[in-house]
DNA sequence: TCCTTATTTAGAATAATTCCAATTATTGAC
DNA sequence: GTCAATAATTGGAATTATTCTAAATAAGGA
């Protein structure tokens, strides 16, 4: 009951992100959004498309595309793009940076302090960076990384 | 013609670094990286082709592809991936990182004085990183920025 | 030189994403 | 609440970058 209460809310503050960046609110992005919230695992598109199908079984990939892209211009979810594969989604808009396992091939959230500065790095006279964005490859702890799941 | 000897010494260096890493030294796979070498713009694949088959109409796009991933694979070129545009490569292989100008598209690289750390992040026990990336995303100076061309 | 194996080539195949046109849903004005 | 305007959804086609394939060619070592 107070469930549904948060619900609400939650799906309120939805609304006004999308509708700040001009979109409209609709159930299929609500779910999108539900699916990336679930599971924090950085699905991409089509996983998406394949765990919103269980409870909205009509939508369609284009539409998971528009939804996915639609949060990301609302600021409520990030997109994570590594190497050349698909894209993944994620909900996490705090500072972090992100984790391949080259193992396992999951990707894990970093945290940061603070927003990325490079110490290392002299930037030229005139360059005016909005946003810096940190990688890392490697591996991560077994305990976490037992299988070669691809992920 | 010290220019001739200059040419043999960098492809004999060229057949090293291939030959080391388990690839044959061939006419394509010089010329290719001749293109990067040439122009410094990091090019995309397809740019890379058109650029090649200047000097080399025969060359395929296979091929452009095959061996930019023999010269990466042997470390003498860097694969940019940046978004998820066409990757792009470059012959600069100094500890450094990008910068991608939203108003001409343009990709400059950023010299680093060291590897790159994060401060910031508190790596979870057992995460070992073995390649940290960055990629800044903002605005160069106009002067190196008249034209809102692709590239 | 000959043999083995890698490379090149053109074109087909693939994967992720975007586009399209028709239908449907949402929103704001009345 | 109804209606019109506009945005979103849908399925499928189209696009783009890249990888794969099979046959021909070229390197490198015995």
């Amino acid at each position: 009951m107070s469930d549904t209460v948060k619900a609400t809310k939650q799906e309120q503050a939805l609304n006004e992100r999308l509708h700040t960046s001009g979109f409209r609110f609709t159930p299929q992005r609500q779910e999108v959004y539900n699916v990336l919230l679930d599971t924090r695992d950085h699905p991409t598109a089509d996983q998406v498309f394949i765990r919103a199908k269980q409870a909205m079984p009509e939508i369609s990939m284009a539409t998971v595309y528009n939804c996915l892209d639609a949060l990301v211009k609302s600021g409520v979810v990030r997109q994570v793009n590594l190497d050349r594969a698909a894209a993944r989604f994620c909900p996490n808009m705090t500072e972090h940076c992100h984790f391949h396992c080259t193992d396992c091939g999951r990707i894990f959230d970093i945290d940061l302090d603070a927003k990325p500065t490079v110490p290392e790095a002299k930037l030229p006279r005139g360059f005016k960076p909005d946003q810096i964005e940190i990688s890392m490859r490697g591996h991560c702890p077994d305990r976490a990384c037992p299988t070669t799941q691809k992920n």
